[in-house]
RNA sequence: UCCCCGAUAGCUCAAUGGUAGAGCGAGCGGCUGUUAACCGCUAGGUUCUAGGUUCGAGUCCUAGUCGGGGAGCCA
């Protein structure tokens, strides 16, 4: 007898076949003939297979008549053509082990809907849900997709450190790494000695594996990292974590238009697996989460990428007659508000937006001819906003100490990161795409909080 | 962090300052292959926490905790 999958037996090729089946139940339904239909889930698709348990198996009475959600069962039968609708196949059982009973009074995965925020509450429990376990399955689509598409490509898969002494983009709040005691840490002039604590001197974990990247970038071409990251800004957003995925690929000679060339043939690839590798789950996306998300993902296929400067950006805000909360200007930071318009209402479509004012970015992007602004570039999506940022980098030296001083930073505390310049430097780019916007993309899901395992928000760690 | 809203049965929600209810779920019983099965009965509550006002608080007031929507920061 063959150990099998749901998916599998689901299948009309496997129609005849002897198989072992070992999952959760889903829902049992009594039938008046004397029998009972389990519905049987164990995650290897988003459906069920149903099990047709007869009273003559020795344990009808006892065990399967109070199986219920949630037990664990082993199941071994003949794969039959399901005579009722609503399903190709059905498994008639010839024994049913139960591993697991599953107090229904108690278990709080029910039958019927519950709410995102209920289910958040019990994070343990959530992936046995339809929602969950679909959210998981496309999670490892994307996954596989992205080392896919970079490996076909030519790109070494590279592993930046999560520990790291700098403070990459010189902005946003770093989670501290310390062994110092907190209660009675080492002085030195009135002030923590950290040349005492572990690494001597203060480590963060790390925001971005970009300058690390860029490191592997100079040496060998194309690289990407793929990864955990870490921000310790109090957001109470639907759209931000505290411990997220990010995918950074950093490509040597390329300009900013490869790198969104590079980007729009990323994001369609893993739109496009998405839609044919994952199309029960995402089908379900459709019916139960956003009723258009299979349509805008499959026109946002269709069409190319806008790409419009900063400046064309603005301008076209300006004229659109529209009160915006926060007034348009030029060298103003683009808002949300101001996304949403260009993506939902005046493109209806995927933008790359460039060229942004230099006040406005980091000291790494490469400044323009026109000394007013720097090769970056954002892509917007519609419903979600930012999904990518990324910038051509500044490769030359005395551009890059200056733009460093201009923002307060010290170049000393990169002089690694100086040293890619002054040993044969190359123009290069890159971006930072976050993995679980993506996910909130694809899947039409309302919050980020739920396109990951284990979310990790301020005041929240629990799984 | 700021603004707004919310917290009542396992879940989703009702309840003029005056006896806390319903649907679903669960238990039991019924029902000729069912599909979120269906029908009947039963059980199920420290109304988020701590104070306060009141003869009387789920309801009003204060503080806190947690959650949601929006904003900022960003991916």
């Amino acid at each position: 007898m063959d150990r099998t999958t749901v998916a599998i037996a689901r299948r009309e090729e496997s129609i005849g076949k002897q198989v072992r089946l070992q999952g959760w139940v889903r829902t049992r339904r009594d039938s008046k003939g004397g029998f009972s239909f389990i519905e049987l889930n164990d995650g290897s698709c988003f459906g069920n297979v149903q099990i047709v348990a007869e009273a003559a198996l020795p344990n009808y009475e006892s065990e399967i008549k109070k199986l219920n959600v949630g037990c664990s069962v082993t199941i071994e039968g003949e794969v039959l053509k399901s005579p009722a609708k609503g399903q190709a196949t059905e498994l008639k059982a010839t024994n049913v082990i139960v591993h697991g009973w599953c107090d229904a009074d108690a278990y709080p995965i029910q039958k019927k809907g519950a709410t995102m925020e209920f289910l958040r509450t019990v994070g343990h429990l959530r992936p046995r849900t339809n929602t969950f376990g679909a959210m998981a399955r496309l999670r490892n689509c994307v996954s596989n997709s992205i080392h896919q598409f970079f490996q076909e490509q030519g790109f070494l898969y590279i592993h930046p450190p999560i520990i790291t002494a700098s403070d990459c983009e010189g902005a946003g709040e770093l989670f501290k790494v310390t062994m110092i005691d907190p209660a009675k840490p080492p002085l030195l002039n009135g002030k923590i000695d950290y040349t005492q604590d572990f690494f001597g001197k203060p480590t963060f974990l790390t925001v971005s594996g970009q300058l690390q990247a860029e490191i592997f970038a100079c040496a060998l071409g194309k690289v990407y990292t793929f990864g955990p990251t870490f921000r310790a800004e109090n957001s109470n957003t639907s759209r931000h974590l505290a411990e997220f995925w990010m995918i950074e690929p950093e490509m040597a000679f390329y300009d900013l238009f490869d790198n969104m060339t590079l980007a729009e043939a990323f994001i369609k690839r893993i739109i496009g697996d998405a839609l044919i590798k994952c199309s029960e789950d995402m089908k379900f996306f459709q019916e139960r989460i956003d009723k258009d998300v299979v349509t805008r993902l499959e026109s946002i296929l269709k069409t190319s990428f806008l790409r419009v400067t900063y400046t064309d950006a603005i301008d076209i805000l300006v004229k659109s007659g529209k009160t915006f909360e926060y007034p348009v200007k030029w060298g103003i930071d683009l808002q949300s508000e101001h996304e949403r318009f260009l993506t939902e209402e005046h493109f209806k479509n995927a933008v790359i937006l460039h060229d942004y004012p230099r006040t406005l970015k980091p000291f790494y992007m490469r400044v323009n001819d026109d000394e007013k602004t720097v090769r970056a570039m954002d892509v917007l999506v519609p419903g979600v906003g930012e999904i990518i940022g990324g910038s051509q980098r500044e490769e030359r030296l005395d551009v890059l100490e200056m733009r460093m001083k201009e923002q307060g930073l010290d170049p000393q505390a990169y002089w690694w990161y100086l040293d890619l310049r002054r040993y044969g430097t190359v123009p290069h780019a890159g971006f930072g795409l976050g993995l679980e916007r993506v996910l909130l993309f694809l899947s039409g899901m309302g919050n980020i909080r739920d396109v990951i395992p284990c979310p990790r928000t301020p005041k929240s760690a629990e799984f």
